[in-house]
DNA sequence: CTGTTAGCGCGTTCAC
DNA sequence: GTGAACGCGCTAACAG
């Protein structure tokens, strides 16, 4: 067994070579010249013994690790897990490794993850802020000399390069669409919580993304009475959604006639709670609903999306990311991908068109 | 700016502190006996120049470097993200971080990252092994003494530790039952691909989750004729899924009756194609996917799937490898964990019922 | 308790 | 071309 053994370094290498451990290294690192001999000679020893170079002690005289560091909400989320595979596909591409992390949405988590990848001395970062308002943690990456690229959301006042979707506009355009089908009740519901449970102000929104969309979703029925638009919080998981769903259909005449929904899962509690209450779309509700799902494909009738590019939001931070790294260019350059409405039938005329 | 400074290291912390280095690095790292004054000191002159343990050097020393490598096929795949999710909290739980590299089901692929890897000293490694019959790379891993857990799939005739599905039983019982409901054409779809296109045997399927439910699968149906089970293989995507079903399903009365999907996006395929030609679920055909997607359970009529312990089964999969890591043991224990099946009403009576 | 010294594996000067 | 010697940042022996 080759159990508890040291695995072989560029020393053993060189012993079996009966050279120098500083030739050795040469060929093995592939630098410098060496005679054509001993260059095969070496390589020769080095797959006899199966030596392997250790990254760690070349990352620790080269300074640089060839390691990215990812911090995601939620990996599991689809839209996460699409863009972190079109991340790693780009950045293995140019030879970068990928550190994942997941924060759980939680501030304090993702402070933790940040420090053990500056620990680990990442090359350099994407992060999907789960708090706009605090941004000292990442203000601490860029001091450290790390380049930094936000993803999907941008924390205030921080000139850090960041990838986006057009979440403000294409939440505005969708809550025009509604309006000028006659909405004049609509309900935008999102996963952030805020401590009265209930809406009151923008800034209690954290997520960057969300805070964007509802402001859309405001500023689009700036006309209206006070009452029309709603913000529903608080609706983690489908089953949270499909409960707040219900409550808020069971108002009856009082209840909105069109629901947005900040992502795929809210959307499909949402979806199964107009169902379970015998409320047809887009009869009586109409249904929108953020990213393009599998689901919202087959559903009676299809679900009108907004779907956002995920894979290409992703590649994109790599790419700025690779661009920043490869040019030391502290560049702060803002990238926004516009999202695209898919129309599918969720989405009926409201009770004054 | 702090732009290219080098970061500050144990010799900075303990020259602001007046102490020798290796006073300063016992605190730093908290080992050894300090007195409480000069740990105060010392914590005080670290917290005023920022500093962060060098990781790397930390490693190189111990020889543990506290990350764990995790190489699936496809992290956009919703089992595996969710898997994925499952591990790096019960990692993460325990200090670890996670190197994530994706293989997209290419055995080259899966080598260069083990390779990678093992470069950069993983403390150990799980892997979904995207071909049961090459494990020469597996065997790698075990000779470098790093432990290694195999998840969802398990190399032929390798003494390594793995956590699956009960993917053979599971498939049969879903055969059977399907049998038993008077169904003497079935056909099940597999992503995975062979050299003619066709499937004749067993040994042409790679991966080793699927190898195991068409083994069930083939076995359940050994009383009936030659012709009433059949194979479809390479169905990769949705669309593809789609297509292949489609011509399947118009040979008309030598058409299958029920069909099982290897995956939910398979899934989704098989059941667009039958809402494409008009074929009624569950009275002309049954349906039946693997894994509980989102989607299975809004469609018309609900899906009846075969419900895998995603999460359970990454989190179970981290447990044994930090139980290898800190114990040493080299076990090689097999966990197998069972699937459920869900009826959702996709499944009818068959011509012999 | 504290300071001195010696490595870990590699890249990189310098001489030869 | 090649080899000897040093340093990266840290832990771990060993003395005092």
């Amino acid at each position: 067994m080759a159990e508890s053994m040291r695995p072989p370094s560029v020393s053993d290498v060189a012993r079996r070579a009966g050279v120098s451990k500083a030739t050795a290294a040469r060929v093995l690192g592939g630098y410098g010249r060496v005679s054509a001999a001993i260059h095969a000679a070496v390589s020769a020893a080095a797959a006899e013994i199966g030596y392997r170079p250790n990254e760690l002690a070349r990352s620790m005289t080269t300074g640089r690790s060839d390691t990215i560091g990812i911090v995601v909400g939620d990996i599991a989320n689809p839209f996460f897990a699409v863009a972190v595979h079109a991340m790693s596909q780009v950045l293995r591409a140019e030879g970068f490794g990928v550190l994942l992390a997941n924060s759980a949405e939680s501030l304090a988590e993702e402070k933790a993850a940040i420090d053990t990848l500056l620990g680990r001395r990442v090359d350099g970062m994407i992060v999907s802020p789960a708090d706009m308002r605090e941004s000292s943690h990442l203000r601490a990456i860029m001091d450290s000399g790390v380049p930094l690229v936000q993803f999907d959301r941008c924390a205030a006042g921080l000139a850090v390069a960041g990838v986006t979707a057009d979440d403000r506009d294409v939440a505005a355009e969708v809550t025009q669409m509604l309006i000028r089908r006659g909405h004049r009740r609509i309900a935008y519901f999102t996963a952030c919580e805020t401590d009265s449970g209930r809406f009151s102000d923008l800034e209690e929104i954290g997520t960057g993304s969300v805070r964007e969309r509802i402001a859309g979703f405001l500023t689009a029925g700036e006309g209206l009475e006070d009452t029309a638009l709603e913000v529903v919080v608080g609706a983690v998981g489908a089953e949270r959604a499909q409960s707040l769903a219900t409550e808020v259909l069971a108002r009856g005449a009082e209840a909105p006639t069109a629901m947005i929904a900040s992502d795929s899962t809210i959307g499909l509690g949402l979806y199964t709670a107009a169902r379970a209450a015998g409320i047809a779309i887009p009869q009586a509700l109409s249904l929108v609903t953020f990213h393009d799902a599998d689901w919202t494909a087959i559903a009676h009738p299809g679900i009108t999306v907004i779907s956002q590019p995920a894979r290409r939001l992703g590649e994109e931070a790599a790419r700025m990311l690779i661009r920043q790294i490869q040019t030391g260019d502290g560049t702060c350059a803002h990238h926004v991908v516009p999202c695209r409405i898919i129309s599918r039938g969720s989405v009926g005329d409201g009770p004054v068109s």
